[in-house]
DNA sequence: AGATAATTGTTATCCAATATATCAAAAGCC
DNA sequence: GGCTTTTGATATATTGGATAACAATTATCT
């Protein structure tokens, strides 16, 4: 038996419509297939990780943090005494990119670099005050907000499973 | 009990330690706890979806193509007829960038631009003979390589149940 | 029919994320 | 003491994604 013949996207947004909410009229005849483009993980995964983002950015809007912001904060509350190479490592992002991200998050007090002792040459990175009461509150939004309701679509037990599968993806393909 | 507190986060690519492969040495003391981190759906979302992206290039690497232009090529032989609002709506992209994007198709003679008899504003996209031949030896490479390895990796019904809640969470969420 | 609005493809920008090369200061290693 | 490495930083290039505006064409409305 066949398969999977699927394989890969690149997507940017849900498309709405161009205009017409219901039926469809002018150019628009009928919805385009999606055909194998919806056995393709690939595909599936983008289009979620958008809508999965855009709705975390509507959630946390009221304290102006990105999930790349966010990720950074709650790396920094676990684990103290973390140089800039560290926690952008872990994270995946690039040390050049990383100076102007804290940049930001230091502007506006949530975080500082202070030099190490050990290490004249490294910035150990700490949450100000305002860093983890702004942490905790966006902590509180993302469980309220974001992730309540994604546990509502997909019930515990497939969010569970969702979670897992997508660690594992990321670790061991 | 506590629910989920997790997020989202913004990630690029596995990042690397540092040179040694093993242990580990100099300023890199221990491994960094991801703590709520990965009880974050969008971070575990967006690591995933690099990595598959990632493999997906590798695999088409022989034909040169990008998981967004694979999803053209594979929207156009599966709804022949349709211009490029359509295509470009359908798959998120935006029309001024989809402009490009064409052109660079256009120009390895994967597709062909014509003007509508009904319509003369638009362009009725179609497949040329090479394109259709790309696009069938991409998706052999892409099931043979790419997806089968992530039914290898997660099981056929895993990832059956994956791609669902993928696509329930682009849809409904 | 004629005026007005909408659609299509396109261009020109703009912004953000990502990637590489390079650098000075500081440490590590022989 | 010299050589190499590491750290944070700067500059820069590339890419993806977003908006504004435009000419040509078509649709709509009176």
């Amino acid at each position: 038996m066949t398969v999977s013949k699927s394989a890969d996207v690149g997507v940017a947004k849900p498309a709405r419509s161009s205009r017409k909410e219901n039926g469809e009229a002018a150019g628009e005849s009928a919805a385009l297939q999606l055909g194998e483009l919806s056995e393709l993980l690939g595909y599936s995964l983008k289009r979620a990780q958008l809508r999965v983002f855009e709705d975390f950015l509507k959630c946390v809007a009221p304290l102006q943090l990105t999930p790349a912001q966010f990720s950074v904060l709650l790396l920094l509350e676990r684990n103290p005494g973390r140089n800039q190479t560290e926690i952008a490592n872990t994270l995946g992002i690039l040390r050049p990119n990383f100076v102007s991200m804290l940049d930001g998050l230091e502007s506006r007090d949530l975080c500082t670099r202070m030099r190490s002792t050990n290490d004249r040459r490294s910035h150990i990175l700490v949450l100000t005050e305002k860093g983890r009461a702004v942490l905790a509150r966006a902590k509180k939004l993302v469980a309220t907000r974001h992730e309540a309701r994604l546990n509502e679509l997909l019930g515990p037990a497939n969010r569970a499973a969702l979670l897992d599968m997508l660690a594992k993806i990321a670790r061991e393909f």
